[in-house]
DNA sequence: AGCAAGATTAGC
DNA sequence: CTAATCTTGCTA
């Protein structure tokens, strides 16, 4: 793998929706155990507190959500269902609402066995795909909650755009502002958690 | 202090 | 389609 450099604070200090669909590609390195695990983001939801009611920092800041409201490039983990996890990356910047973006789905790259050992199945597409199973394939937990990516671990890096089309889409499994067209993913890409079929027509047009 | 809801997932 | 499972945040 070609050497790629950790994406700078200001990558993130960018509208939510930009950072998202630019994440999209990119990749995420996380030491479990020793052992180096690196996957590709190719799926991905924005959360813009101001005017978005699906967004846990819509009713203002909380002790759960205050990582949504600090510094860019920190991570915001919840507890989903009572059962999962799910990992945002914080984008917000000084005079904007507090946003961030979701983490769907990825594609193992390396380190491989770990994930499997973590998921319990060994389908190399399902992985990582949806953000419960990202959190516990890379074992992320409440505890990374406001945790800098700077320091590293997990780290996103730099590197080539993705080549595939970005398909842009509603978001999944939220009950208010539905209509916002905040989803992004890579078209085709095996390990995306729901296809948009519709959304893919309009994307072959452009 | 009690309670309903939820950015999900796997299985029937 | 539904159960599983628990934390958060709102209401009393």
């Amino acid at each position: 793998m070609l050497e790629s450099a950790p994406l700078p604070r200001d990558f993130f200090a960018r509208p939510v929706q930009v950072v998202a669909r630019e994440l999209l590609g990119k990749h995420c390195t996380m030491r479990c155990d020793s052992v180096l695990v690196v996957a590709r983001i190719v799926e991905t939801e924005a959360y813009q507190s101001d005017i978005d009611q699906a967004s846990h920092a819509y009713r203002g800041r909380t002790q759960r959500n205050a990582p949504m409201f600090g510094a860019p490039a920190h991570l915001y983990v919840y507890r989903s269902y009572g059962i999962h996890h799910c990992m945002n990356v914080v984008t917000t910047h000084d005079g904007d609402p507090a946003s961030a973006v979701l983490i769907r789905a990825m594609e193992a790259l390396e380190g491989e066995p770990v994930l499997v050992e973590r998921r319990r199945i060994h389908d190399h597409w399902a992985l990582l795909r949806g953000p419960g199973n990202v959190c516990q394939a890379l074992g992320i937990d409440l505890s990374y909650s406001g945790r800098d990516l700077l320091l590293g671990n997990p780290t996103f890096l730099d590197g080539s755009p993705p080549p595939e089309p970005v398909v842009v889409t509603t978001r999944i499994g939220i009950s208010r502002s539905q209509d916002f067209p905040w989803r992004f993913y890579l078209a085709g890409n095996a390990a995306v958690s729901r296809r948009d079929r519709r959304a893919e027509a309009m994307t072959e047009r452009a």
